[in-house]
DNA sequence: TTTATGGCTGTCA
DNA sequence: ATGACAGCCATAA
């Protein structure tokens, strides 16, 4: 039987992240215990439905900005989230770690 | 099983 | 600062 998947340990992370920080694609697998596993993350999120209550949208790439991805559209959604939540974007579409990137 | 793809990261020039 | 390269590994066909 194996009903427990890496996924599940990595929404349980991203849904650790408090309102109003972020976290990078390899930190969060970093805490969910999956080093290397960066990857996985994003396709972790992108398999993720939208009504699994897991904010997504916190996690970043390690440039703190948003990746591109298949779907265009989401990019977008993800930004507007962000703002909402009292994140800022820099003139480079990109989130100031140092301010947001959240540590545990 | 092998191949190809993917919401990444770190290092090097 | 920016661009190119290799490495990490799960999922789908």
């Amino acid at each position: 039987m194996k009903a427990f998947r890496e996924y599940d340990l990595i929404y349980s992370v991203v849904m650790s992240i408090p309102r109003g920080m972020v976290a990078t694609y390899g930190q969060v697998a970093e805490i969910a215990g999956l080093p290397g596993h960066a990857r996985q993350v994003g396709y972790a999120l992108k398999v993720l439905p939208d009504d699994s209550g897991v904010p997504w949208h916190r996690v970043v790439n390690a440039k703190g900005g948003i990746s591109k991805r298949l779907a265009p559209n989401y990019e977008q959604e993800q930004r507007i989230l962000l703002e909402a939540e009292g994140i800022e974007f820099n003139r480079d579409d990109r989130i100031s770690l140092e301010k947001y990137q959240w540590t545990p």
